[in-house]
DNA sequence: TAGATTGTTAATCGATTAACAATC
DNA sequence: TAGATTGTTAATCGATTAACAATC
């Protein structure tokens, strides 16, 4: 349990600005106002100030925030100062882009473990994992010491696989299927659905 | 222009609707009330109707929503009745598993071309598509009646190709990169980041 | 008719913004 | 010291919810 309560749109903007504090950094910059953060991010500089006064003062008045301070801090209250053991449900194009994909590694959340179905995929290697077989999920993924689980099972499937990542203490879940799952509320799903966001869109053109 | 104003929020939800609509449709439902829609996507009844209402009377009192009947409204409001041409710029690993993903062409949204820097990879296929050379791409792009691009180049060349795509009169861009695109008001950015969701979720891990 | 559920209004809730004293 | 920018409070804004008359 967290000493005070944040709201949930507060702790969804932290992540944001770990990324862009890590793009100033990058650019050689050591401190950075609430006003630029703002021209980054497409925020007002109260609504920076006031998200990261719900964790303490991080800065100086005349001078702005420290980048690696402020950065530290917001890892710190993110948990994000450890590596994090994520396993992935279904191989096909997007698990397998995953897999490949080195923004995880280089955020400190590593692909310990993929699970499939499909006899044909089981035992072969993608990137530098082995595809283990479904059925012996439930045993594995909480011996690995995974917390977090990716789905990108095809739609229909999703469910079962969700319920059974809850069975095991799974309480972190990121969803690729299109499907709106469901799940006691001690356990957060996020969505990423791409044709939510285009059917979203297409709302604004022609 | 729209005739009133619908909060972006509102709009965000709506395909959420479609969705879950067509999960009834499948399971064989044709009437389904605000009640058990609220259930299935964790909505108060109050919220869904509240959101219909903007677009005018689609229930029935006493029975609820004819399913067929909204769903085709929904697709309505959302310009959904028709094929939308899709560009994909980046063909690494999530560009690649996204011109073979099938939920986009399932949907109405149909990856016609897919541009790339690397010499290795042009011209050679993915899926059904011929990769091009990303230098033809602003005169290309515009011929072939693309209206949403799909970013998945490397974080360090996102802002420069969507500036091009921003040149050429792309007005709904989906991002993959990990950076906080800079576009005018009158382009709408979607950012797909699952780091960011994961860095989210680690708060409440622990 | 009785029961159910919508559409809509008013009340509530919560998040964002503006403003400014504090302070580096 | 003068200038800049934070932290914080109060005001505003907007979205969500509760309630209920209308009506199928």
């Amino acid at each position: 349990m967290k000493e005070t309560f944040i709201p949930d749109v507060v702790i969804s903007r932290l992540p944001l600005y770990i990324q862009t504090l890590n793009r100033l950094l990058r650019e050689g910059k050591s401190v950075v106002s609430s006003n630029e953060l703002g021209l980054l991010l497409d925020m007002t500089p109260s609504q920076i100030r006031r998200d990261l006064a719900n964790f303490g003062g991080f800065g100086k008045q005349g001078t702005g925030y420290d980048i690696i301070k402020l950065m530290e801090s917001l890892r710190e209250i993110l948990n994000l100062n450890q590596i994090w053991k994520v396993a992935l449900i279904g191989v096909g194009h997007i698990g397998q882009a995953l897999i490949n994909y080195d923004g995880f590694n280089r955020n400190g959340f590593e692909i310990v473990a993929a699970f499939e179905h499909n006899p044909g995929k089981i035992g072969k290697k993608v990137g530098n994992i082995v595809v283990r077989d479904i059925k012996n999920m439930d045993e594995e993924m909480p011996e690995m010491g995974v917390k977090i689980a990716v789905i990108t099972v095809p739609g229909e499937s999703a469910q079962a696989i969700c319920d059974r990542l809850v069975k095991i203490g799974i309480r972190s879940i990121l969803n690729y299927a299109p499907v709106n799952l469901q799940v006691p509320e001690d356990v957060q799903v996020e969505n990423i659905d791409p044709v939510l966001k285009m059917q979203k869109m297409t709302y604004y053109l022609q």
